[in-house]
DNA sequence: TTGAGGTTGGAACTAATGTTTCAGGACAAG
DNA sequence: CTTGTCCTGAAACATTAGTTCCAACCTCAA
């Protein structure tokens, strides 16, 4: 990535100051004066790099059309959110992620930073209820954040639905062979293996939060 | 206060969906056209209205210089962030919260919705390191959120120093007479029971968070 | 009806603001 | 030294956008 000059530099700092302030982008008159350019159309040079190194996206014609796409600017990153659309047990089904529920969430709760943002909109959550996940390190109220999927790489942490023993489940999975492994989190717990025909994938755990206070 | 006109509420939506699309609040003109009003003129006066009556602030004379007080504004929200300052093991200090760490931190973490925000600034974080917290469910690398603190009640989870034994962790505490038990959060350990005298508590566990994928 | 207060329409005016042009400087490569 | 590239300055230009003015239009009550 282009490294950007001093001068580049302030202005993307001064930008974010005045968002920040203001509620609104400097005009590049603004930048100008606060960066101390003898003239606009510096700014207009600069402004246009930045672009092109896709610091900063622009309106063209626009008056203070202008957003920068840093990631870590305050406004303009809505925060994301997760539905929480129910209860995890060990023995009741998992609830389906049906749009009723996406759109009338118990609550919501925000994954944490680093989670892949992408299809971040399919991430649902849900609270654990009771102490049967405990073998997973997850504790009676916890949330834990899922990702659609039905199929998982080993090692990947899997909420999954064992058909026989009508009981869900969250585990780390091995496939071996005909059978899949599921493996507790906790060490000191034994894994168990069951035919792979009666293991149903529901979603990859994302992320796991608890709130204590 | 002043009810809103069904114009004005109008133009109120249509400026928060402005916003959110562009990052920059719109001009006059765009509001005209989203409104299907025929003139600047009205928007200008409504726009005026709602101003005096507190809904927006307008910054005279320059272009888009428009501000929704709204509150749910997603822009001006800052979201939180607390910083990770380092890592917590048994038989390893709890790092100090100082300062240079603390402008500096490794990562930040957002905490999750729903903790109390008095003091957020005081919070920080530490990434568990070994599985010396697996008592208290608490996995290889989870980072653990923490408010600063010296006392606790009954039944808070707290980080505990055992000065005799050099060691930091993670339990819930009790109270009892000259001693304090330990409680780990799994309820198939057994708690340990120390002189209060050989407990230094640290701070509160306000949240942990892990995160798998 | 009639008048007052609030609202709308249309147009013009002016200030703000993005854009362009062109000349010149700084600096490294040849 | 020359050349080319990157950057800066100054000014002018064109468009966007805030503001103003005034007439017309509602609505409601006296």
């Amino acid at each position: 990535m282009h490294k950007t000059s001093p001068r580049q530099q302030q202005m993307l700092d001064f930008i974010h100051a005045y968002i920040d302030e203001h509620a609104y982008p400097p005009s590049v008159r603004d930048i100008q004066q606060a960066c101390e350019i003898s003239s606009t159309s510096v700014v207009h040079y600069n402004l246009h790099i930045l672009q092109r190194e896709g610091f900063i996206h622009r309106d063209p014609e626009v008056s203070r059309g202008l957003e920068v796409l840093d990631g870590i600017t305050p406004s303009r990153t809505p925060m994301p959110s997760v539905p929480v659309i129910g209860y995890i047990a060990a023995g009741s089904p998992l609830p389906a992620a049906d749009e009723a529920l996406r759109h009338d969430p118990l609550e919501t709760v925000t994954p944490p930073d680093g989670i892949d943002t992408r299809g971040v909109g399919d991430l649902y959550a849900l609270r654990v209820r009771g102490l049967s996940m405990i073998d997973a390190l997850i504790d009676d109220g916890d949330v834990v954040i899922f990702r659609p999927a039905t199929e998982a790489r080993n090692g990947d942490m899997v909420a999954a639905w064992l058909i026989e023993e009508q009981e869900a489940t969250l585990k780390r999975i091995y496939h071996e062979g005909a059978n899949v492994r599921l493996q507790p989190a906790n060490s000191q717990m034994e894994p168990i293996i069951v035919p792979a025909g009666n293991v149903e994938i529901k979603g990859r755990v994302v992320a796991v939060i608890r709130r204590l206070e």
